[in-house]
DNA sequence: GCAAGGTC
């Protein structure tokens, strides 16, 4: 019986050729493709005597692709590439391996597949069936089902585990490919047509060449970076203060730390502080001893390999995984590419630790791992992730180093041994002891810490864990503090996003991006589009294209956010009711594709906020500028410089902008129903500066509401509501004039202003700060507010009604005014000028003097004078003043719990 | 000139 072998690369063909074959009587000679080769050896699978013949693909060999007529990026309007047909095709390159697969299938009664086993692997598996069975209706098909390419897992999938291919998972795949193609080249040539010859774009691309891409994943990918980036825009460092005590004796020195932590209120510090200086004998109120344990990492994963390739070599994660793919294809390392963190069961993991006992370096940590004396042995624990289809990561193959490794070889493989030694390790253990002490009322602590057994932190160099000594103290006992001071600090952003976290980000179990095996691809993609930087610290920065683009489909009030994971999650969530079989491919693909339809035209409708997100990093190319003639309809409100003048631009689209341009970009936006727009001698009697001349529009009949009528005489001064209705209706969002400055107009706050494009906090326009914005009462409303006669007024978030507007008379805000609600009930609170920089309002609890630690501990503080005030501690304490005042609005931008800022957030990083 | 997924 002839037996037709294919795998997924030439190189496990030839492994997995050796391996059946036990090397004897192989015989090699060339296929139609020169990377290709064919295998002959004879193998007799369950007591059948079989002639194999063992070829390879090189990953997909079909691609999927619209009809020739859609092809040219003019051919078609880009909404039509939502329905046009499509069609796979064997591309030029891989015909050759078409050839070859056709003539050996021609002579085989079998078809065995030993393709990946993950989907794409089942997606190929059907492309090989599809070309074979063309020429040979009557083979029988198998797939070996396989994880690594070591003798024993080999022979095993060629005896016992051969199964049926499974067309539900290459459906699943199919529906991917269409949808990724399909968004992907509609959403590309429109924004690049759009965009590309509009702007003068500054990067080092070659103007001819560019292309904004957009995709499911390296936009999401984006999306990341610049949320990071935004988030430390938008931070504003606070001055804090903490008192620090130090104690010296012979034994050491004990560094205590103050159980406030930090207070932003400078007088409240003070006023501690001297209460301290004045009566400083230190007593000791509390030790607590106990051990703990530092875990060994989980199992090693794709990614998990990644990141820490990233952080412990700096290695990117695309170069990490073309040296993890050789180090497998030349059987050191198991499959690269899994998601899977935990062993199954059944894994020999000692034959594993054995192998290793003899290497110079880690031998012998392998030989105590073995013997049941040391103890050092235990289970691995589980990550919790299995793709059911690879194990985690493990060495498979001795090696002390081979001649042909680069230092990036030894490093990884050194990495994936140490892991795995330290995963059947027990865990490092520590004695703490925490040492609580008073003084003055003030509560103080300091930790120390002693290394009992390193365990697996022997094997495990990247992780260290520190001992810190502190000296003994007894329960009760009285000194004086050696150092006790007042010092300040400033809370600082986050930092910008290392490639470990954007990869820990785009393998959210809620929302991947990409696959283990193409995030770094991902990565690189945007880098290449010159969407980000990447510095020698591995973080990454966005462009200011990268910007502009998240900033303008941010913008628009999609039914997508078109930059965040959760499309791409969605999909992967009907991908899997595919590949249950619980819808059919058809179905999934008609409802995704309906949707992301729509969402392009709602795109394409908003395209302004396109062009206003570019325009304020780049200049308009001249081809693309406005046309320079207009009418004069006021006065330039922001620059008082310049008059504003009515104009059509060569999309059609009416507005009415500045002069001054590009020096002051003041403009209002109109509807893109306007069809016709004169300014008239007719003024505004309500508008000021005046005058502001009416204009007289006409409106395209089909794209207003029926009830509005298609002539209208308006005013672009801020008065006209139905101006500004339709403006809503018709998707432009309204842009209503900047505020003039009058001499009572604070000066520009650095905090609410762009520092490298002075472009506006809450609407990026530049020209001025987030104070003066122009669409302050726009961002209001989301918060819960509502407008009348121009001023701003809040609701409760808890209740619903309408909060009153107070000023506040406490030492450090008096005069500041903000909103809270009537009601005892709910608490609720947020500053008048928080408002206007764009956060919301927030329940608090508030307490009407200094908030007391834990009120267990307080007793000592009554003859101070201050007993009996003090509310009780809430997880918010640092975040509020002396006089009980929160400090503002804010909360942790990473994960939204207003207890603490980003820069000291526990799920930072992770 | 588009995507993401394989792989050389």
């Amino acid at each position: 019986m002839n037996v037709l072998n294919v795998a997924e690369k030439p190189m496990v063909a030839r492994t997995v050729a050796t391996i059946l074959s036990r090397n004897q009587n192989m015989r090699m000679r060339e296929g139609r493709s020169r990377y290709n080769k064919i295998f002959e050896f004879n193998y007799t699978i369950r007591g059948q005597p079989c002639h194999m013949i063992f070829t390879s693909v090189t990953g997909h060999l079909m691609e999927l692709e619209f009809d020739d007529r859609y092809r040219k990026w003019h051919s078609c309007d880009p909404a039509d590439l939502f329905r046009a047909p499509v069609h796979k095709f064997v591309p030029e390159d891989k015909k050759d391996i078409k050839r070859t697969l056709e003539e050996e299938a021609r002579r085989c009664q079998w078809l065995i597949l030993w393709l990946d086993c993950d989907v794409e692997g089942e997606n190929i598996a059907y492309e090989v069936i599809d070309v074979c069975t063309a020429v040979n209706p009557h083979l029988t098909i198998k797939r070996a089902w396989f994880s690594t390419l070591i003798d024993r897992d080999i022979h095993n999938a060629a005896q016992n585990d051969l199964r049926d291919p499974d067309k539900r998972v290459a459906d699943a795949v199919d529906v991917r490919q269409e949808i990724d193609l399909r968004i992907g080249a509609s959403f590309t040539r429109f924004q690049t047509m759009l965009m590309k010859d509009a702007f003068i774009i500054d990067t080092a691309t070659d103007d001819r060449n560019r292309v904004l891409s957009y995709g499911p994943c390296q936009f999401p990918t984006l999306g990341f970076v610049v949320e990071r980036f935004w988030e430390i825009q938008a931070h504003e460092p606070e001055e804090f203060w903490s008192i620090i005590c130090s104690h010296e004796s012979k034994e050491g020195t004990a560094e205590f730390s103050w159980m406030r932590g930090r207070l932003f209120d400078y007088t409240c510090a003070v006023i501690i502080y001297e209460m301290c200086v004045e009566e400083p004998t230190a007593t000791v109120t509390n030790i607590r001893q106990q051990e703990k344990p530092k875990y060994p990492p989980f199992p090693l994963n794709t990614i998990e390999l990644q990141k820490r390739a990233s952080r412990y070599f700096r290695m990117s994660s695309d170069h990490t995984m073309k040296v993890a793919e050789e180090l497998y294809q030349a059987g050191f390392i198991s499959y690269p590419r899994t998601e899977t963190d935990s062993f199954s069961p059944g894994t020999d993991l000692h034959t594993i630790v054995q192998e290793q006992q003899g290497h110079p370096e880690w031998g012998i940590y392998a030989q105590r791992l073995m013997d049941p004396e040391a103890g050092l042995w235990r289970n691995p624990r589980g990550g919790g992730h299995d793709d059911k289809a690879h194990p985690p990561i493990y060495p498979t193959k001795f090696s002390t180093g081979e001649s042909g490794w680069s230092q990036d070889h030894r490093k990884l493989y050194e990495l994936v041994v140490r892991h795995f030694l330290a995963c059947v390790s027990k865990p490092a253990l520590g004695a703490e002891t925490t040492v609580e002490i008073n003084i003055a009322g003030e509560l103080f602590s300091a930790c120390g810490r002693v290394i009992l057994e390193k365990n697996y932190l022997d094997v495990y160099r990247y992780e260290s864990w520190g001992g810190s000594m502190i000296p003994t103290y007894t329960n009760g006992q009285q000194f004086n503090p050696t150092k006790l001071t007042l010092e300040s600090g400033v809370t600082r952003p986050p930092p910008l996003l290392s490639e470990a976290d954007l990869l820990s980000y785009m393998d959210r179990e809620e929302a991947k991006i990409g696959t283990d095996a193409t995030m770094q691809d991902h990565i690189k993609k945007m880098l290449d589009r010159s969407y980000a930087t990447k510095d020698s610290s591995t973080r990454f920065t966005p462009t200011n294209l990268g910007e502009a683009l998240v900033l303008g489909y941010d913008d628009i009030d999609m039914t997508y956010k078109l930059w965040k994971p959760d499309l791409r999650s969605e999909m992967e969530k009907k991908m899997d009711d595919v590949k249950k079989g619980d819808k059919s491919k058809a179905e999934v693909l008609v409802t995704i594709l309906q949707k992301m339809e729509a969402c392009f035209l709602e795109a394409r409708l908003n395209k302004v906020k396109l062009l206003e997100a570019m325009a304020i990093f780049f200049e308009r190319s001249s081809s693309d500028e406005l046309h320079a003639t207009g009418e004069v309809v006021r006065r330039c409100g922001l620059c008082q410089e310049s008059d504003m003048l009515l104009r059509k631009n060569r999309d059609g689209n009416f507005m009415v902008g500045c002069m001054g341009y590009p020096q002051c970009r003041n403009a209002v936006w109109l509807p893109g129903s306007v069809s016709e727009a004169v300014v008239t001698t007719n003024t505004c009697n309500f508008c000021t500066p005046g005058p502001v001349y009416l204009i007289q529009f006409k409106f395209r009949r089909l794209e207003i509401p029926p009830n509005y009528s298609p002539n209208h005489l308006g005013c672009i001064g801020g008065c006209d509501e139905i101006l500004a209705q339709l403006t809503e209706i018709c998707g432009r969002g309204p842009r209503m004039p900047a505020r003039p400055r009058g001499p009572t107009a604070p000066t520009s706050n650095a905090h609410h202003t762009n520092p490298r494009q002075g472009a506006c906090m809450n609407c990026r326009e530049t020209g001025h700060s987030s104070t003066d914005c122009p669409l302050r009462y726009g961002n209001v409303q989301h918060h819960g507010t509502s407008e009348h006669n121009g001023e701003a007024s809040v609701s409760c978030s808890s209740c619903g009604t309408p909060c009153v507007l107070r000023t506040a008379n406490t030492v450090n805000n008096r005069g500041r005014k903000f909103y809270s609600c009537q009601s005892q009930e709910c608490n609720f609170f947020v500053w008048e000028d928080s408002l206007n920089a764009g956060t919301g309002g927030r329940s608090v609890t508030r307490s009407n003097s200094i908030p007391a630690l834990n009120p267990r501990q307080t007793g000592g503080r009554g003859s101070r004078g201050r007993g009996g005030q003090y509310g009780s501690r809430t997880a918010n304490t640092t975040f509020m003043s002396a006089t009980g005042d929160p400090i503002s609005g804010r909360r942790c931008y990473t994960c939204g719990d207003p207890s603490h800022f980003a820069n000291v957030c526990p799920h930072r990083g992770v």
